[in-house]
DNA sequence: CGAAACATGTAAGAAGTTACATGATTAC
DNA sequence: GTAATCATGTAACTTCTTACATGTTTCG
């Protein structure tokens, strides 16, 4: 029974904020969700014209400079209906989280191998890489208490994104000491 | 350049612990590894149809009671060599981990909306049972060291996944507190 | 004897990626 | 002027899920 089509919801939900073109949601998609969620453009635009055509959504047409035109897609009634029934809706699957990593730790059965301590190497410098850039993120957008109040659900995942990454480089560095350990 | 079909390097990689039937193969992935990497058995079958006919892997069937036939694979030379490929090589690219819970939350702006609280129990309850589930598979998996040495691969993601979730179960806890707080 | 588990496949369709395709505007 | 960014779309392909399809063996 469950809901498919996850990327309706949340460009519904996207919209529900405010409006936004087919490329303001690319971007959203690069920076703010892409922890969670990833779409591409290729994927965006025909959607976004399937809501239009179920009556979800509706644009209206802009001119930027003298020619290039953009489409500015609103919710509509209905799609806020539709998008209040997603997020009302128990949340009962846990998706795949797929990890290469991981795998091929798996693979790896002994606790010699040479190349364990590389990879772990590797692994580490990414994930710090990424833990500092999603700090330096929380930085700059809540800078104030008032903007963690005024944009709550951007707040939670950014803390959760950041929260994430804290744990996979401790059980990462926890490992590697263990390993130099024997 | 990164490698594609990871499907493939995954079958070698069990393939090369032992032989292992298509149905075998499926097992592992709802056991082991479907934490890091799910694949139904309409995948996997005819991924071992395409390794065979690469030359990756061989079969010779085997006949269960007077009827029943089954296919029993194993890893070949050149499948030897592509996984170690593989493995050696260096792991950039973070995959998506797809969080629809957490996309709802983005999506309540106010910390006093009436549904956060009921989504948040839920959450957690799921997450409980999930992380109950992972250390009592630890606990029968990994009964002596010993198994942990033979086997240290399988434990090694066995107690990440015990990880995430118990990092996953504090972030729940601790948001859900902040909201009672408030 | 009946249900659960073993065993193998294919077909249709949804979801997601990469590449193709084009052109305007802005910032340096 | 030129590179980066803005802006929108389609085509081909891969990956993944759901459903279809069938039959055997084992355990209680």
């Amino acid at each position: 029974m469950s809901k498919k089509n996850i990327l309706r919801y949340i460009i519904l939900g996207l919209l529900d904020k405010k409006e936004l073109t087919g490329y303001d949601i690319t971007k959203i998609f690069e920076q703010e969700i892409g922890e969670f969620w990833k779409a591409k453009h290729s994927q965006i635009y025909p959607e976004l014209k399937k809501l239009e055509e179920d009556q979800f959504i509706s644009y209206k047409m802009e001119t930027v400079g003298s020619k290039l035109e953009k489409k500015c897609y609103t919710i509509r009634e209905e799609g806020k209906r539709e998008l209040e029934e997603w997020i009302s809706e128990p949340t009962r699957e846990l998706l795949a989280n797929k990890d290469e990593f991981i795998l091929k730790l798996y693979f790896i059965r002994e606790e010699k191998d040479e190349r364990i301590n590389k990879m772990f190497e590797e692994q580490i410098l990414m994930h710090e890489e990424k833990l500092e850039h999603l700090r330096l993120r929380k930085q700059i957008v809540f800078k104030t208490n008032q903007e963690k109040e005024l944009n709550y659900g951007h707040y939670l995942i950014l803390d959760h994104a950041i929260n994430r990454e804290e744990g996979y480089l401790l059980w990462l560095k926890e490992q590697q000491n263990n390993l130099q350990k024997s």
